[in-house]
DNA sequence: ACCTGAACACCGTTCAAGT
DNA sequence: ACCTGAACACCGTTCAAGT
């Protein structure tokens, strides 16, 4: 059998993309599988890698995606100017999408600490946006600080709310009664940029 | 078959537990499945199921083991009483043992992040004992704060650090050139009790 | 050129059967 | 009571064979 080609490669390969993203988003990342997304695009499991490397591609190219969506988000905010409250608007932000696609959110978290997946080119991409946004609202706490400490507190912050934000709900650390995940990320970005704020007027 | 016996139920324990620990240790999580245990320790892996719930009870006891022995590596190390100083100490050591054990604490690492692994007592008490630790060496940058601000730092620093650490090592995102996770950390470490000590300086 | 579906080499987990 | 090993219900990936 074969060469039906109900689809072009590209339709194909957004098929796939967009069916795996629907398995990710409501069963989570672990119950994706090749079989699971032939049956549902109705192609067998080896048209799959016709189109992506191996099952890795289709995810790492879903991550991508939702990377890009929470850079769309990020974009939105109003800013005012004043750092500590924007700061705080964006990362309502950036916790919100994350509670709107919890398990594609999961899904990206995954990604980023594993050193065998692929970052295929749209996914850097992505990241970098993502960065960007955050870069310009951070900056004004900067001033007078040497040219990267920007661009590291950037990746600092980041990694750093990563790591906050993939504890389960209901972990034993952050059991302090009344503390949720959003309160510690908020602390962390607070002190943190008084930190920053405290080099500033040190230096002056 | 059965009844061999060669091991009373703790033995077995402590075999599989080792045999796991040994497997994670040189081949990555990944790589530990109940027939790799089995043959290793001369049992089917049937006999697993005897002495532990599944697979991720077992892995559940190896990371509460690593936990542990990171425990005891923090407590190891010489304090001044002058609170930079000392962060920057525990920082060292808890990041030469992530160094020393890359696997094993790459398992630990992605146990926190996955809301479905049980958190055994012996688990949650090593952690609780790493914690403390930590608690005991920037309690000082806290005086004046209320009492819950301490332990609040605990959690968002160690969470913010399993954020970093998981980085891969020659991710796209540490890629400003000469900088390492480690630094990353310490940027971390320093610029959020930095925050701390501005905010108790307000205060006075 | 594209697609299938069987095959390969695995998994975790269960459980009847044996001692 | 303890242990085995076959069985069940899966995996990702490859590839000869078909159109």
């Amino acid at each position: 059998m074969a060469r039906r080609a109900d689809h072009s490669r590209d339709e194909l390969a957004k098929l796939i993309e967009k069916t795996a993203q629907e398995i990710i988003a409501v069963q989570g990342l672990s119950a994706l599988t090749t079989r699971k997304i032939g049956t549902a695009v109705g192609y067998s499991p080896g048209t799959i890698y016709n189109v992506f490397d191996d099952l890795d591609g289709v995810i790492s190219r879903v991550n991508a995606l939702t990377l890009k969506d929470l850079s769309h988000a990020l974009a939105q905010v109003h800013l005012t100017g004043e750092v500590m409250v924007d700061a705080h608007t964006i990362l309502q932000e950036y916790l919100s999408f994350q509670k709107a696609h919890p398990k594609l959110w999961a899904a990206v978290m995954l990604h980023s600490a594993r050193a065998d997946l692929r970052v295929s080119p749209d996914y850097a991409s992505a990241l970098d946006a993502a960065f960007a946004q955050v870069e310009h609202v951070i900056a004004p706490a900067f001033q007078g600080h040497p040219e990267n400490d920007v661009k590291t507190a950037v990746r600092v912050l980041w990694a750093s709310l990563q790591g906050i934000s993939s504890l389960p709900d209901d972990a034993e650390m952050v059991s302090l009664p009344g503390q949720s995940k959003a309160d510690l990320c908020a602390n962390l970005v607070d002190t943190y940029l008084q930190g920053v704020l405290a080099a500033s007027a040190r230096r002056r």
